[in-house]
DNA sequence: ATTAAAAAGTTACCATGGTCACACATCAGG
DNA sequence: CCTGATGTGTGACCATGGTAACTTTTTAAT
């Protein structure tokens, strides 16, 4: 990809909707940026980095995860080709990566100074306001995960996470979006301890699955 | 407290300090705004309801909760004077309030309606790059909350938090900031269950604490 | 000083879910 | 086709922490 193929990409982009073709050429001449591939499984920012740029997803899969000492895995959320990392970083009052943000697949990303971020902001309006709408949509991701866990049992979360899907794939059949291991590090619990509950579930007659599927048959029988 | 009481309060606030006095007048003269008073334990925003204003807290103490249907507490955090809260609901793509917001003790606060804050935020730059700060900081309050309870036993939040503490406090000896009720609260657990782990805790020599503080003797200490 | 209401401590009971170990299944690369 | 890696199912064991019921202490109000 070279440089005007990069300056077509970000036209596109809502961020960057309201530029000119110069005005941004001219942003991108006087400031540092980088365009850098990350293979699968690669690590983009470790917790705790000293965050210096903000991350445009150009294509491929991120994952924002909270992993702790003893390599328990908590994934947050998944970022795709358009959304933006670590803007809310860079007007903080503190600039460490509060978490680890892992590629899921081959990932082009592009790195834009902070300078380059504070000065975009300043000359375009349209910038400025998509910004802050992504890092608003940030807090409210992270109130849905700390909702989503917290103070629940693993039925309740997997219960909720399938009338969730069952909305979203608009049928009682679920298709899995992943592996049961990456289903089990969404909830932040054990492998087996998944297997075990759905198990439970399917003796219990709320649901039937198989590998790749679930089928809700009665979330809301009485086991009491 | 009257409109120039008012002014002078807001022209002191570091969010409105590039104001003049007479451009933040005529704003407050074209929009919507309301100063409320709020008695303790009342609640000022429930959970899922619509956002309409940003809130300016002028004084006193207003906690975040997330609350389950048990009746479950976990407070994500509190907030004082000078604090804004709703900010981000107002820049982001969904505007009901993920979580309860009661006041704490008795409360005035500042209500400024969506078109104000669009409109200050074209007016002034200061007050802008100040909104994206305070959202900012609130994704940090969220990843550190989540970072503080997700995958820890309560003995390891206890001993995160007295760690937290000790430095702030810079004190082996540690004021509790609220009852033990609020912290039960804070950890998202059973209070009975903090009052359990604490005896635990001072049966292995790790603590000793009494009503109103915990001393520190030795966090490390090994139990296993 | 009296008393009602919070807060705090205590304990037995037991459900949830983490740990570990092992058996299969599936899949990609040589 | 084989083979090693990765995902998946299962079960025994047991630590953690929720529940509930009670007592004791502290606080605040009259």
């Amino acid at each position: 990809m070279n440089h005007q193929d990069l300056m077509t990409v970000l036209l596109s982009h809502s961020l960057f909707s309201d530029f000119s073709d110069e005005a941004l050429n001219q942003v991108f001449r006087a400031h540092y940026y980088e365009k850098r591939e990350y293979e699968k499984d690669q690590v983009i920012h470790f917790q705790n980095e000293c965050c210096r740029t903000m991350d445009l997803i150009l294509s491929g899969r991120v994952a924002v995860q909270n992993l702790d000492r003893e390599g328990n895995v908590l994934t947050i959320s998944i970022f795709q080709d358009g959304d933006v990392l670590g803007a809310n970083l860079i007007f903080s009052s503190r600039n460490n990566y509060p978490m680890t943000v892992l590629a899921q697949s081959l990932v082009e990303i592009l790195h834009l100074d902070q300078e380059m971020i504070l000065e975009l902001c300043q000359m375009n309006r349209t910038f400025m306001i998509g910004l802050m709408k992504a890092i608003s949509d940030k807090t409210l991701i992270l109130t849905d995960k700390i909702n989503a866990i917290s103070m629940k049992t693993i039925r309740q979360c997997i219960i909720d996470f399938l009338h969730y899907e069952s909305r979203i794939q608009k049928s009682q059949r679920i298709r899995l979006p992943s592996s049961k291991k990456d289903l089990a590090q969404r909830f932040g619990i054990q492998r087996s301890s998944l297997s075990r509950e759905l198990n439970k579930m399917r003796q219990d007659g709320l649901i039937d699955y198989d590998a790749k599927t679930i089928t809700i048959k009665d979330l809301d029988a009485r086991t009491d």
